[in-house]
DNA sequence: GGCTGATTTTGAAACGTTTTCGCGCGGCTG
DNA sequence: CAGCCGCGCGAAAACGTTTCAAAATCAGCC
């Protein structure tokens, strides 16, 4: 009644359970096995319906030819949508890449959810060295309470890649060329002539980078660039307080007396959450995007739920998943993969998405 | 080197394995086991850092205790995001809870992805049945492409929930309520005083259903409704092409001079991403949200993202996936599972999410 | 103290693979 | 023609568990 197994398929071939094996799943050291035969297990295998048993495979080569992907779950309640960690466009991308990858040469993949709760944090370690992972893929964001993360990636003899983080000691990252990424949307203001741009971001220690990049693009490109900062909230911030903060942000500094001929006709935002914040803080002040003010993203995360369009910087998340995946499985499956990659950093280009948040300045 | 096994634990404690493995994994058919010798058992397993085998034991008891998420990962490329299967929040929110109740049980989720090529189904067909997967779930919107997913779901013994779709033969299906939610949408207007509502939403066969209850709803409550279709985009959308429909469809409207005053104060759409359309062909008209026009969503998937914030219908998709979980979890464990729950349909109750896209009509 | 029955304990058989190692057989080489 | 080599094959050991059935211990009671 229940599934085939190998030897059941050999028995109806008449052949040995080694020599069904040695057809049916070519490993490492096995021989030849004539064409005769071959042909007799693979009819018999097909008829009878044989599938591998995984577990029974993974026991006796002792890897699981499995990575898990961690990702951060939250508090999994039944907490309304605002109060669930956002990114779920990031992660979704991320999984695609990633699941592609894996599946692409027959590895398959596991999830893990650390939670928040300690409990959860075990039993998230506990799973993973229960089930012998070949890898864990971590994407950096989650590091940000590292004392929790912390803890998944000291687990013994565990390879992981990181996925954009700044560096992590001798932990591999793939992450993204964040300098050309601003120089590109700074590029493409200019080309639609725009001189005066404003940087709309906030002010902890990495965001920060980001805004140099902008600062020394501009100052490349013969342009004129301010900047406008907002608290940067701590912790995962929910959905939406980044966007809160960004327009109040905004709004107060196009209120501000001073800048009667406003001094900028496009804004760069840290990322596509700040530009929902643009966009309410423009329209609040019944400014028009694009045509009073363009609007540039980053991330692209967001972009087909705006109105209008948000031309943004594409992460690439799901080529970075990919990338990733392959940096995994590179550490899991050569012997020497794990030394050979430690501290090897990727940066991926981010590519431009032109959309309908900008256009040529309005002429005066 | 390698990780300590039971064998190792029980030479260290001086009993054998059987007592071993009977006090670290207390299985269905053990017997009970001196104080004394658990202790010394306890104590070896935590002095060797013994974490058991998962593979060792799926073999021997004949489960994997792993259920499965099939997701849609579209083609997989490297498209830009606009051609990536929408859906980051929806699949983000279900596999939380997912997730959550698995883990919680001390279960594993492995992620299958049958991707769009046939090739990439068989793929995943095989995975499944290679790892013994105990219980699958399977969000409705992927039965979109009936052809594709309907072989999944044709896997032979194993037990199958699908989430947010409505009846499909014998499976039990885990869904929302739809009349009430839309109920509460128009309870939430009338309630606002507004007493002309207009409905945005698709033509097809299962969108229509829900226009159906708008309809009644209106009715019952005596106010008075009209509707605005756009042409449903067949297959998996893009995640930009219901928007566009549905911006292009309501600007016909607005434009079309018979509603020189204007027949609707408020709108209900068929789901956010109308919402999104709603908003762009209401701005482009010169109208403001929720000063001239009140909208609410249906879905609560991007509210975060607009300007204003949308009021919405929330489907509680975390919820969702925790309750999906628990019935493949019962699918799989009990004897009788399987028949118990066939044809089971269970319906969640949706929230309304009340938010800044809605206010009282302005007083002419 | 021996007998009975209940309770622990344990050796060993499974679970379904992969891989090692010998064996037999035929073809080459000398 | 003898010996050697290499090739194709299969028997069996191993992987780390769980569980069955049998052995061992224990308690109670005449």
């Amino acid at each position: 009644m229940s599934a085939p197994t190998l030897t059941d398929v050999a028995k109806a071939a008449g052949v040995s359970v080694a020599t069904a094996s040695m057809v049916l799943n070519p490993g490492a050291k096995t021989n030849k096995v004539s064409d005769e035969r071959t042909a007799r297990v693979r009819e018999a295998a097909t008829r009878l319906g044989y599938v591998g048993n995984y577990h029974a495979r993974a026991m006796q080569v002792g890897r699981a030819e499995t990575i898990g992907l961690a990702l951060d779950f939250g508090v999994a309640g039944q907490a309304p949508s605002d109060e669930i960690p956002m990114g779920g466009e990031y992660f979704h991308h991320l999984t695609i890449g990633i699941e592609a990858q894996t599946h692409f040469v027959g590895y398959n993949l596991a999830l893990i959810g650390p939670g928040t709760q300690e409990r959860a944090v075990d039993r998230g370690i506990r799973q993973i060295q229960q089930r012998r992972l070949d890898a864990l893929v971590v994407p950096g964001v989650l590091m940000r309470s590292p004392d929790r993360i912390q803890r998944l990636v000291q687990v013994q003899d565990l390879p992981i890649v990181l996925v954009e983080h700044d560096g992590a000691g001798t932990l591999p990252v793939v992450s993204y060329d964040e300098a050309e990424g601003v120089r590109r949307a700074v590029a493409h203001l200019a080309g639609l002539g725009h001189r005066e741009l404003l940087w709309l971001g906030p002010g902890g220690e990495g965001p920060q980078l980001r805004e140099q990049h902008f600062t020394t693009a501009v100052k490349k490109g013969g342009l004129h660039g301010s900047s406008c900062r907002y608290g940067d909230p701590v912790g995962p911030a929910s959905r939406t307080m980044v966007a809160d903060a960004a327009l109040a942000a905004l709004a107060a500094r196009l209120a501000a007396p001073r800048s009667k001929p406003r001094d900028f006709t496009a804004i760069v935002c840290y990322n596509d959450q700040t530009a929902v914040g643009a966009y309410g803080a423009l329209m609040a002040a019944g400014l028009s995007i694009p045509g009073d003010v363009s609007v540039i993203g980053y991330d692209d995360f967001m972009a087909p739920y705006l109105v209008p369009r948000l031309t943004t910087v594409s992460h690439m998340m799901v080529q970075m998943g990919r990338r990733a995946a392959e940096l995994a499985l590179e550490m899991a499956t050569s012997p020497d993969g794990v030394q050979r990659l430690a501290g090897h950093r990727e940066l991926l280009v981010p590519e431009l998405v032109v959309r309908a948040s900008t256009a040529p300045p309005q002429v005066k």
